[in-house]
DNA sequence: GTGAAAGCGCTAACAC
DNA sequence: GTGTTAGCGCTTTCAC
């Protein structure tokens, strides 16, 4: 067996209160026995088991962490600030992923709940209907959203305005040329916020009175685009000149399909990203798209996290601001395009309940 | 409060260690017995409290996860094959990373050992001088290492063989034309495989009976590579035609630099990175690395490591294969170049104690 | 089959 | 300042 408080407390001569008060700082030790305290727990290497600490105090200091999947940098990247934050804090994390699987939320959150984590750090498939949201919220576990798309207002979500940077991607495209545009989209089904961009991208292309997009869906999971560009390119009577991609590693594998099957980005087909994932910027042609922060999303949701258990009231969506970077991807600019609205940056908007 | 297992046995009028035995199915509960617990835990929504549990089994089903960084693609991917294996066999995962930064080693596996997880796995900067290996022997903690280049046969290490990596690197690079090699390493302090790396590369190219490459280091957690090189390409009397950086994130910024500093890749200068992280192959130039089978090795560390906590013995060093991969970032083959060794397999060579 | 009771290692009143 | 003691929620003998 590990060495327990009971050891130090003999071995110092001191009841197991007293060290407890020392380790813990939570009240007066006599300088002597302190220094007694001390010595016997450097001795038998004491490290006080957390275990019974969490039990009795039914505190953890443990986060969950629960998101798709890592294999997408945008979610490394947004894991890399809980992180960063969740140390800072004395915090631990408790990580899992769904893989895009909704039945993996309900277990994950279940282990959350089981492990007594003090709250949960996450991305649904879709909040609006979401057998893990309603667990957390029975259970009155604080959780935080990262990404996806606010639809209660009461709902504490870190995220970005993905109608407006759907829009954002529409003109954009527009202002480049091509005319005739589509979208490769997530399954709905799994992610709400390509829905949300998709909706935004749509409604500022009627607003031009141009036709309907088409829209093909890819499961995120296992990145299957051919069958997408094919119904993009071969069944369809107007050819699509410009592409939306509802995340980067969507659009960097249909770009490398289109070179597989002859078609030239940005010379036959525009094509535009999201998520503004670090490596876009280093691939040919350079990755266009929309730049989430997401370290920082991953910042401001632990600290809004750890307010939460601190006692404060949950906040409605926290919207941080995104931008556009113009790649190669998305074709030179049309001659008469306006001089230099090419990126595009959005205030801090934060709105409450 | 949180519903207990004192609830459900008051509500369904049996002992607390009835509703313990079924379940945990530990022990035989009558059918009408059963069926009165399980309706009781059903109505009060009972979730078994893990720490209650841990504390008294002293068992966790925790594995501890310990990496230097998300940011580098090499070691997500490596977390979703732990955490693929890990759910598989019903383990949660703690996850912390170190940026690089050999204290907070020491802090993360001090968390391991408060926190009771059954065992870890981790990289560190070097296993041949680290204190958070220390500690996890003196508190006889099961770990595994992965990507650390084994130094102690006795130590459970999944890896691949770095320095004949190495070799096969200057090989490629010597078969592609260039003959005045250079190294840019991570810095010898922060990683031990980097280091394996560059000596299998110097030992392949002194073979050849060329010159000794010249070594800058970079630091990982920064990757500030524009003075190193500046180092290369200008006090440099020699300057280097083919250049072996120690990982692809490395080399993929030094690409980048070049691109800035006006030298061209591969026209003026060779370059082959390490890891096979997905995003290289769709660089321009596409990205010449030494594959790691990262998922692979994060599901075999996972394996080897809840065989230990099972009571196995600890093994050796476990050597996954590695290959090459040949992009256009290592130039165009030499005219008198061997037909095709260019994509080269090792077998799966486990060497044991 | 089932229950009573003794821990697991710790914290937090409460007394002195 | 320090010690005693009653839990925290669970598992696990040991009787019956």
């Amino acid at each position: 067996m590990a060495v327990t408080i009971r050891d130090v407390a003999k071995r110092a001569n001191v009841s197991i209160a007293t060290v407890s008060r020392l380790v813990n700082v939570t009240g007066r030790v006599a300088d002597d026995t302190a220094l007694r305290v001390r010595n016997a727990i450097a001795e038998l290497g004491f490290r006080p088991n957390a275990l019974g600490r969490n039990l009795s105090t039914s505190r953890t200091h443990t986060l969950g962490v629960l998101i798709p999947s890592l294999a997408n940098p945008v979610f490394a990247d947004a894991v890399d600030g809980i992180t960063e934050v969740a140390r800072e804090h004395g915090y631990t994390l408790m990580f899992m992923s769904t893989n895009y699987d909704r039945e993996e939320e309900e277990i994950s959150v279940g282990k959350v709940l089981d492990y007594r984590a003090d709250g949960l750090i996450l991305t649904v498939a879709d909040p609006a209907d979401s057998r893990a949201l309603d667990m957390l919220d029975r259970f009155d576990v604080p959780y935080v959203l990262v990404y996806n798309q606010p639809n209660d207002a009461r709902r504490p979500t870190v995220t970005v305005d993905n109608v407006q940077a759907g829009r954002d991607v529409a003109s954009a495209l527009i202002a480049h040329g091509p005319r005739k545009l589509a979208v490769v989209s997530g399954t709905t089904r799994s992610s709400d916020r390509a829905d949300a961009r998709r909706q935004g991208f749509e409604a500022r292309i009627m607003e031009q009175g141009l036709p309907q997009p088409q829209t093909v869906e890819v499961d995120y999971a296992s990145m299957d685009v051919d069958g997408a560009l094919a119904d993009l390119f071969q069944s369809t009577p107007d050819i699509p000149t410009g592409l939306f991609c509802t995340n980067d590693l969507l659009a960097m594998t249909v770009i490398g399909a289109c070179g597989r099957i002859g078609i030239r980005v940005p010379d036959d087909v525009s094509i535009v990203g999201f998520d503004g994932i670090g490596v876009g910027a280093q691939l040919h042609p350079t990755l266009a798209t929309v730049v989430q922060p997401s370290r920082e999303m991953g910042r401001v949701a632990t600290h809004q996290l750890l307010a939460q258990i601190a006692g404060e009231a949950a906040p409605g969506p926290i919207i941080l601001p995104h931008h556009l970077r113009i790649g190669e991807s998305a074709g030179p600019p049309a001659s008469k395009a306006p001089p230099s609205p090419i990126t595009h940056q959005h205030r801090n908007r934060s709105i409450s309940k």
